[in-house]
DNA sequence: TTACTTTGCTAACGAACGTTAGTTTTAATA
DNA sequence: TATTAAAACTAACGTTCGTTAGCAAAGTAA
């Protein structure tokens, strides 16, 4: 039995908010949209927040924090670089899946961050980035994976993962488990038959 | 020795509308941005252009048939699914390094075109998606790929493409054609070993 | 009941926005 | 040089924006 999570007001605001930011984008969404699709006057809304940007500060490094937590345990199980990249995969579809609105803000959104959280947001990027090349290079030194351009490929593969959240339907045919096995599928082992 | 293209003032105009636009988005320039860019008042942008979204519109859609026509003249060459993707890719990535700012703008501001003009951008994407797709199929049905899920595929590999113009850099060490042979290596090839 | 916290309200602010009207300057053409 | 077309200007419009101030209602705990 799930036991409903007791959201605070402000909590219920950013969620709201998320939704909102995913459909139209943060710029296009006023602060007067988000008060009328919660159901109350714009100026209610900062009896709970700061700023507009602080709704997405919150919702870009929480995420952020998700992210860097999955890498951290798919680490520590200590695998090898061929199941390790499996499961890296695994554990960010997993958290795109799990969040796919946040997600959607979290990739697209990110640049309307003022300074120095612009910075720290592309910082944190950058490494995230760096831990997955970082697999790849031992998979290459080990000869489990051909030389390639391990920054290119890196960047293509979370492209196309990120790309996820713009047509991800929670309640489609396709699981969180199709999909991180569709990626890997195609991405490991490639189109071609062997 | 190359000429020096002469644009008329309008086209200038939506040339600096696209560095901007893509710097830091659409909703984010405003006109008055535009102008300061450019030199002149914003009212002074009205003798050229009717409003701000026509000029969205005038990128999203140029760019549009541009990548209508290299995909024409792909399918026209009768190639077998393998040779036939590895050209599309390489088409496709053409257009994006020949117009990297116009691309960044496309793929990430279509969202801002008013209706009908969203109805009919997607309608294209949908249409020039399902030709790559058309591909796979085809690939799959003559034996050259394995049985995969083509419209996954399809939405990966345009992603990660797609990704491209916001990392891109003209002058950078990796060229149109290097690009395009990364990412044909890592789709059709797969990154293990064989 | 009383005190306090949470939540919401009305009214309004200054700023920025896209755009229009009408006019003047600049450049090209005859 | 006179005429015309292209390009830019000043001034302002109505609207929307994020946000603040100050106050009222509702909920909770003593």
């Amino acid at each position: 039995m799930l036991v409903k999570p007791k959201l605070t007001r402000k909590q219920q605001i950013e969620k709201k908010a998320t939704e909102l930011f995913q459909q139209n984008g943060y710029a296009a969404t006023s602060m007067r949209d988000l008060a009328r699709f919660i159901g109350i006057e714009a100026a209610s809304l900062y009896s709970h927040i700061k700023s507009k940007e602080e709704i997405l500060q919150s919702i870009c490094f929480r995420l952020a924090e998700e992210f860097f937590e999955a890498m951290q345990s798919v680490e520590e199980e200590g695998l090898k670089p061929d199941e390790q990249i499996r499961r890296a995969i695994v554990a960010h579809v997993q958290v795109i899946t799990d969040n796919p609105s946040a997600s959607a803000v979290f990739f697209s959104e990110w640049r309307h961050l003022s300074e120095p959280f612009m910075s720290d947001f592309l910082a944190m990027r950058d490494q995230y980035e760096g831990r997955i090349q970082q697999i790849l290079e031992e998979g290459i030194a080990t000869e489990m994976f051909k030389p390639m351009d391990t920054k290119f490929t890196v960047l293509a593969l979370l492209s196309s993962i990120n790309w996820i959240p713009s047509w991800y339907q929670p309640d489609g045919k396709l699981g969180p488990e199709d999909i991180a096995r569709n990626v890997t599928n195609v991405f490991i082992d490639g189109l071609k038959v062997r």
